[in-house]
RNA sequence: GGGGACGUAGUUCAGUUCUGGUUAGAACGCCGGCCUGUCACGCCGGAGGUCGCGGGUUCGAGUCCCGUCGUCCCCGCCA
């Protein structure tokens, strides 16, 4: 039943068949859509990866032919040969591109069968994430996936233009590479040849791309495969794509300067959008104002801090708070007194995710203030409160006071989620955003010592480096981010490129010397050898390419992704490996007992 | 490691709690038949179920209880 492809040659893309084409004869191949049978006529939608065109098997050509098309189903594989004609008056489909013409076959190749589907290859999506990423090649079929996966194929070429235009030169760096300490969990590779020791995936390249910089390339990038072993997110893959690149003689704006030009020739070229300019904002303003390092400010309900007025007042959660070391802020809901008590118990719920211990609402009504917690105010304090959060008859204002880590987690989610509630956030918009003078250092409560913010390689604030040892809270690092619609989509520093500084920055985390020549040694080494001043960025491509696609997840941008808890379900990986291979690796599985 | 939602036909779901009870339904898809202008074609007929899995309670479990597995969202984690 089955025919072979033979001296077929394709003429033209289902989609692509157009009024110019009447009269012409074409081939056209691809699957079938659908399929129409009239007794008499039979239609076909075919469709390849450029769209659809409909095919007509008439009796009018052959009687044989429209029994042969009375066999097809959906999706089978076929060839068709035929005239394009001019669809008859009146059975135009405006809905289809090629809608105002169709093929006339003549000839019919049915090259392959397919079994009945186990769901409709059709745009809107019905079908439970697991069925679809079993059958990933069937999902990539749909519309939708299949113009997301080009449209991440023309992001690559965008940038690669961009940045040859710009004089960069494209390098690969290594995937088995050294296990360093610091970040993420590694993935490890075992090596055949020496017993008992592992190379480890890169979590990026930055180790190797500062190095190409001391090796004088000047300009670097790279579309590079990162992987990190930590738990999986909607947009947190354990193999994911970073836009990388690396610049010698440079400050902070000239990073800056490339970056916004990557993301301002992508918006113009694949979205036809003009980016203006992009604001610079603090790290200590944003985390003042929004309570995150990555505000959304396509919208208000700014942060306001209380902690002055909460100190003095008699609200004992609140004073003890402060007493302790901790903050209040809060956020004024604009309209949101008419929130039930139920809402208000919700939102409750929802900050202790974040760890707080708890949500004082007051709401401000025509007939004065609501609320359990105003009888602790002076009329001083609560005027103070008021006019702090520009409040108005109609709102209510939400207070969390706790550690500042947790006041700010649960208020910038908190804002997020009235912003989403109060239908606050245009979708349309683009909101770039740099974040700058990040800390350098972090304290790490369970590990008991500071820890880099970003990465250990950043280089401090220039006139911060007085301060490293003594003070490393107060150092700010030569880093940026760039967040976009509040979601961070790209990050880097200008680097430490002189030996002294850096082993300082390793002392401040607690990496002995020993540890660092141990793990870092290479690059200690390069850095002695003529290391320019270099800095640069990295892009997280899936993030960028799924928000420019309107997609709410990164698997809906990659072709093969991962499921949360690390599995592929189209090849079943990972899986078990045969013992002679474990044996050459010289592995021994330990398999936890059960209980 | 933790919290939450979901799991019933190929697919999407109803039925599931309050209130356990005869043969578990619908739509789409699939199979067969009819149909010469459809494009969500139409009409007639048909097949299709380990109610995720295991255990328990009960005369009786899709339904109640315990455990477990899977998918998704989130916290932790992710420089």
């Amino acid at each position: 039943m089955l025919e072979h492809l033979g001296s077929f040659k394709r003429t033209h893309y289902c989609g692509e068949v157009t009024g110019k084409d009447i009269g012409d004869r074409v081939r056209v191949a691809g699957w079938v859509d659908s399929t129409r049978d009239h007794g008499g006529v039979v239609f076909v939608d075919l469709r390849d990866r450029s769209g659809k065109v409909q095919v007509v098997f008439s009796p009018e050509i052959s009687e044989e032919l429209v029994e042969k098309a009375k066999r097809l189903r959906d999706e089978y594989v076929i060839a068709v040969e035929g005239e394009v004609r001019r669809r008859p008056p009146g059975t135009e489909n405006p809905k289809l591109k090629t809608g105002q013409i169709e093929i006339y076959a003549e000839k019919l190749q049915i090259l392959n069968k397919s079994l009945p589907l186990p769901f409709p290859i059709e745009d809107d999506v019905k079908v439970g994430e697991e069925t679809r990423l079993k059958f990933r090649f069937l999902d990539l079929r749909r519309k939708r996936m299949a113009e997301n996966i080009i449209f991440r194929h023309r992001l690559y070429q965008v940038t690669r233009r961009v940045f040859n235009e710009e004089g960069f030169i494209e390098i690969e760096t290594p995937y088995l590479t050294k296990s360093t300490p610091e970040g993420a969990r590694d993935f490890l590779v075992p090596s055949r040849i020496y017993p008992g020791k592992f190379y480890a995936l890169p979590q990026s390249p930055q180790l190797f791309k500062q190095i190409l910089m001391v090796s004088g390339f000047d300009r670097y990038y790279q579309i590079a495969r990162c992987f990190r072993d930590e738990d999986l997110r909607a947009d947190r893959q354990p193999e994911f794509t970073q836009i990388d690149f690396e610049m010698s003689f440079v400050s902070e704006r000239d990073v800056m300067d490339v970056a916004e030009k990557v993301i301002r020739t992508l918006y113009k070229e694949l979205l036809g959008i003009e980016v203006g300019e992009i604001p610079v904002m603090t790290y200590d303003e944003a985390i003042k104002r929004f309570g995150t390092d990555r505000p959304d400010t396509r919208f208000g309900l700014e942060l306001r801090e209380i902690t002055d007025v909460a100190e003095t007042c008699s609200f004992k959660v609140f004073r003890t708070v402060v007493e302790n070391g901790g903050i209040v802020k809060a956020i004024n809901f604009k309209g949101g007194a008419k929130l039930s008590r139920k809402e208000i118990d919700d939102l409750t719920k929802f900050v202790g995710i974040y760890g707080a211990k708890g949500l004082a609402w007051i709401k401000v009504t025509a007939n004065g203030l609501q609320s359990p917690i105003v009888k602790f105010f002076t009329e001083g304090e609560m005027n103070e409160i008021l006019k702090r959060l520009e409040a108005e008859v109609g709102d209510i204002l939400f207070f969390v006071a706790d550690k500042p880590d947790v006041v700010n987690a649960s208020l910038s989610n908190l804002r997020i989620k009235l912003g989403r509630m109060a239908g606050l956030i245009d979708d349309s918009k683009v909101n770039l955003l740099w974040v700058v003078d990040f800390p350098m250092f972090e304290w790490n409560e369970e590990e008991n010592r500071w820890e880099a913010l970003h990465h250990p390689f950043t280089s401090p604030k220039e006139e911060d480096v007085e301060k490293l040892l003594e003070d490393p809270a107060s150092v700010r690092a030569r880093a940026y981010d760039m967040v976009l619609n509040g979601v961070e989509i790209g990050g880097g520093s200008i680097r430490i490129h002189r030996e002294d500084i850096q082993e300082k920055v390793f002392k401040v985390i607690g990496l002995s010397d020993e540890e660092a020549k141990e793990r870092f040694g290479f690059l200690l080494e390069a850095l002695k050898f003529g290391a320019p001043p270099h800095g640069g960025m990295a892009f997280g491509l899936d993030r960028l390419c799924a928000i420019m696609r309107g997609e709410e997840s990164i698997r809906d941008v990659i072709a093969f992704p991962k499921t949360q808890k690390g599995q592929c379900l189209l090849t079943g990986a990972p899986d078990t490996v045969r013992p002679e291979q474990l044996e050459e690796l010289h592995i021994s599985v330990k398999l936890e007992e059960e209980e």
